[in-house]
DNA sequence: GTTGAAAGCGTGAAATA
DNA sequence: TATTTCACGCTTTCAAC
């Protein structure tokens, strides 16, 4: 499924997704080229889904995170309130969760006024019974790296 | 703080943060080399933090995410139960949130087992006094781009 | 901001194992 | 199949403007 020199090129691509496949190659030993197709392979088959820059959202005027707990009131195995919350621009993250709630929403917003506005917006959509908002205080880590399995030197 | 011509070059980053910068200069209409020093800029301002690959955890093995909301019996205003939590690898994010929880967490483990084991070094953290687990069933939406104001034309 | 030039990189084709 | 080598054109980068 994914060997051990893809394994490292992830591993590379963790730490800094702006890599040149020839400082990639450099430092797993290969020729340039090799790890392009290798790049290319890991796309195509859906392993790798894009390259994303980190951004400091309080230096973009988006001082506050919530994270929001929304009741749905749709038919059982049905998305389709978590598809339309999650057309908002200002939402990141929809999962749709086991447990009392339907949907784990992750939002950021500049801050208390624009929050209540995309309540008020989460509201209107059709099936959004209540919300429940948690504010981040701190977070304190974000986005890490996946735990790949290490790489196995051959022996 | 931040022009139009940042946000354009943000905006592209975002979407492929593996862009070169002659084709975003391409696309802005400007010299490559102003392009890079204005991502440069960026990056020293700490508005740019990485750049990072957006993985498949499924193909990767880690097939269940789930946020955790744990308890902390630590002095008031402390985060050192949240800085434990956050060095192991399985856990993508920590924030120190407001209400009865303090910390929500974000992790990805390959299956229900590798969670309870998890769950059990949670424990082990000092000042932890419980965890509630939410298993996501359904990721609807994962890390999409920051809302930046889109750059206004030049009149 | 721009240009120009040198060094480095991306990428396909052909050769290799 | 997966990889290296080679060659061309493009990109990065810096210095000078």
């Amino acid at each position: 499924m994914i060997d051990d020199t893809d394994r490292h090129i992830l591993h590379i691509l963790q730490e800094n997704a702006r890599a040149s496949n020839a400082s990639i190659a450099r430092q797993i030993g290969m020729a340039p080229s090799a790890v392009l197709e290798r790049i290319r392979k890991l796309e195509k088959r859906g392993v790798i889904q894009g390259y994303e820059v980190k951004l400091n959202a309080k230096k973009l005027g988006l001082a506050l995170t919530a994270f929001i707990r929304v009741g749905s009131e749709e038919r059982v195995g049905s998305t389709q309130t978590g598809r339309n919350l999650a057309q908002l621009p200002e939402v990141q993250e929809v999962h749709h969760v086991a447990g009392p709630d339907c949907y784990l929403v992750k939002v950021h917003v500049p801050d208390n006024e624009s929050l209540g506005q995309l309540l008020q917006r989460f509201g209107a959509i059709e099936g959004v019974s209540y919300t429940h908002t948690v504010l981040v205080l701190t977070p304190i880590k974000e986005s890490a790296p996946l735990p790949l399995p290490e790489p196995h030197p051959a022996s």
